[in-house]
DNA sequence: CACGTATTTGCACGGGTTGTTAATCAGCAA
DNA sequence: TTGCTGATTAACAACCCGTGCAAATACGTG
C-alpha cells in the first residue's frame, strides 16, 4: 500500500473524496504487519474518532482492495484480515493466539504437483499454520487471542 | 473417510448411535470427490429422506470432523466445503464454476521460505485459484456455479 | 458561497453456522 | 418385549460477519 499521501493522490484522481475517515484509516494501514480484521480497525480508529461507523471502515478497506492497495487475506475460519502487504507473498498462523505474519516463498515453481491436468492456475495461495515464537515459547501458558 | 460399514463400527465404539440420516450421510460422502457444502449434502440427502434437517446435516458432519474422517476445506470466501479425503493434500478451485479439485503436492519441503523464524509450523495448506478445464475451455460462456 | 455528488451513518437484512429446547428415538438390560 | 436412560432430532432463535438501503452530511469544484 502506497503512503497516505500518495493515496490522497490517488484517491482524488479516482474522483474519490477526501475524508477524514479515510484519511485515518490510510495512516492506520501504512506500514501495519499485525493483518487487523475490520473490527479491530474499527476499534482503533474509534479512539481517534469516535463515532466511525463499522460501515465505513468496510467501505474504504473495500476501496482500497479494488484499487489493489490492499490485500484479503482469510484464514480457515474467522473475520477477514486486510494486508497493506501487496507483494507476492504469503501468511502463517498462529493457531494460539492468531497472529498471522508475512512469509516469502522464493521457489513456488519448483513444486511437483498432480491433479492440476487441464486447470489453469492463476494464484497459489500457501498458509502455514503453527504455534508463533512467543506461543512456542509460553507453551501450557498460552498468550491470548487479539482477534475476536 | 472410512466405509460406511466401518464407520458404522466406529460410532458404536465411541457410543454414539447409529441413526438412519447419520447412515445416509455416511453414504453420500463414502468416495464423494465434489467437496460438497453443507447445503449441497443437505439437498442430496432431502431427495432421499425428506425433512432430514439441516442441523443434523452438520451436526454429523462435525462428528466426522472431530473424529478425523472429514476434512474441512475453506477456500477464500463462501460456505465451508467437507473434503472426505484426509490424505496430506492440498486444493485448487475454480474462479469461475466455483468447483474444488484436490491436488497433491509431492515435493513441499523444498521450499525456501522467508519469515518463519522462531515460527514452529504444524500445517501447510496451498491453495490454487484459476480455472478448471470446463471453465477455461468455454470462456466466455462458463459454467454456472454448483453451490450457492 | 453554493451546488452537485460522493460519503457517512444507522438500520435492517442476508448467508452461514451454532445454541437451545422439547419431544422423540435408539441402545441396552432384564 | 418392555422399560429406562441418555442421545438425537427438528424447529426456532441467536450469532457473526458483511452488505444494501435511505436519509443526512460533507467534500470540493465552479
Amino acid at each position: 500500500m502506497r503512503s497516505p499521501t500518495e493515496l490522497t493522490a490517488a484517491f482524488r484522481l479516482q474522483g474519490l473524496k477526501l475524508t477524514p475517515q479515510r484519511q485515518l484509516l490510510f495512516r492506520l494501514l501504512h506500514g501495519n504487519t499485525v493483518h487487523p480484521t475490520a473490527e479491530a480497525l474499527h476499534a482503533q480508529a474509534s479512539e481517534v474518532m469516535p463515532g466511525i461507523s463499522l460501515r465505513t471502515i468496510y467501505q474504504t478497506l473495500n476501496d482500497l482492495a479494488a484499487m489493489g492497495e490492499l490485500q484479503l487475506v482469510s484464514v480457515g475460519s474467522g473475520p477477514s484480515r486486510f494486508d497493506p502487504n501487496v507483494d507476492d507473498h504469503h501468511h502463517a498462523v498462529c493457531i494460539e493466539c492468531g497472529a498471522v505474519v508475512d512469509v516469502y516463498v522464493h521457489n513456488l515453481a519448483v513444486l511437483r504437483v498432480d491433479g492440476l491436468a487441464g486447470f489453469q492456475p492463476e494464484t497459489a495461495r500457501l498458509v502455514f499454520s503453527g504455534r508463533c515464537q512467543r506461543c512456542a515459547a509460553a507453551s501450557g501458558e498460552p498468550t491470548p487471542p487479539k482477534h475476536r
